[in-house]
DNA sequence: ACCTGAACACCGTTCAAGT
DNA sequence: ACCTGAACACCGTTCAAGT
């Protein structure tokens, strides 16, 4: 068997990378999928790259700024979620807000490497990013909205709107990070899958701040 | 000046450590408090204990088993808090659940590392240490006593008290989690303290869960 | 029994030198 | 401009050798 043809005009292995950065990116997701965040190496990512293990240091002053880019992406995917569910959703304030948590909820059970990666404060510099700065005030604005739309229509429990927007936050942040952190494995009902639990713990949540009964 | 009086029977830096493995522990929880969990190296706990890179492997087969060990002693004393506070509480059930949460929330603000060790899933073995496992058990026969209690006396806004304790418990480790991961940056409230944040916030879910304001 | 200290296979980061 | 590859100061872990 001869040499194989040369692919036509193949590039043989340049020595400039084509978008080393976005590669870089790419292969710390890829990382992140297999063995979690914390064990993303620029070395490694250099590696799958295919390129020299300082390489990296030309587009990332530091590995917690290769995070932060991995961060940002991870963010990009979950935002067009919530925004998907949103426009799903119908247009009653609660139903819009309990849409949100539940987007949330799925998000971080579908992609729990991606969450994690996100809520790391310590592996990423978060308010070096104007991306996620911006999309979480963006996330914040939609859950505030919701919530003082539903207060304008008298369908909450209580007038603290703040603290129970923040609430709500904890709730589900707090669902998400307990089955992220392994807590289910203690937390969860015998014959009930984490998603489950998760999902009706989310909705007897939306019961209390509503007052009663959905309905009622 | 002469050489100094040596100090009476002064042990001249003895072969065999003490208690290394104790001292290991104390120097963990050292660099625990000045840099965190993450940082934590088995070389500079040994160092800080004055024996050798190799030496701790003899009491700990690996870094996880270190960290589990201290782990251990950070639940010891956020046992000891807990208990405090419930020795203290009205014996009146929902205050009780109140007093509860309200202990967990100081705790993580006062000891912000050492729930992080608590909390680190990926740097401690939970299932091969019993006490931890015990006292997670211990602590959630607490909280669902409480609340069955308080079921019986008909104060609970919900008959579903399983899901309800989850979504105390899910209330209560997002806050706390929010306050370690730095999301009062964003989530906290204008001239409020976090601290005043997180127990404004759990007073409201109390308040939900009874249905109505307190003594209604 | 317990500890030392060299060794191994890793890291993140820097930097002169190459293309 | 961008990448290489050696170098430095670190890691966790092992293990023969010391006490």
């Amino acid at each position: 068997m001869p040499t194989r043809p040369a692919r036509r005009q193949a590039p043989p292995k340049p020595y400039h990378h084509g978008d080393l950065r976005a590669a870089l990116v790419a292969a710390s997701l890829a990382i992140i999928e297999e063995r979690g965040p914390e064990q993303v190496t620029v070395r490694e990512a250099a590696k799958r790259a295919g390129v020299s293990s300082g390489a990296p240091f030309r587009h990332f002053p530091n590995r917690t700024a290769l995070m932060t880019a991995v961060a940002e992406e991870a963010q990009r995917r979950f935002r067009a979620e919530i925004d998907a569910a949103l426009a799903a959703a119908p247009n009653e304030p609660l139903a819009r807000f309990h849409a949100l948590g539940e987007a949330y909820l799925r998000w971080a059970i579908r992609n729990p490497s991606h969450f994690r990666v996100i809520s790391a404060r310590n592996l990423i510099d978060y308010d070096s990013s104007p991306y996620l700065t911006r999309d979480n005030d963006e996330i914040r604005a939609m859950m505030s909205a919701a919530l003082i739309a539903a207060a304008r229509n008298g369908n909450l429990a209580t007038s603290d709107v703040a603290h129970l927007q923040i609430a709500a936050r904890a709730c589900v942040y707090g669902l998400a990070r307990m089955y992220i952190d392994g807590h289910f494995a203690q937390w969860g009902r015998a014959g009930e899958t984490a998603e489950a639990t998760m999902a009706q713990t989310l909705g007897l949540f939306m019961e209390l701040l509503a007052g009663g009964p959905a309905g009622e």
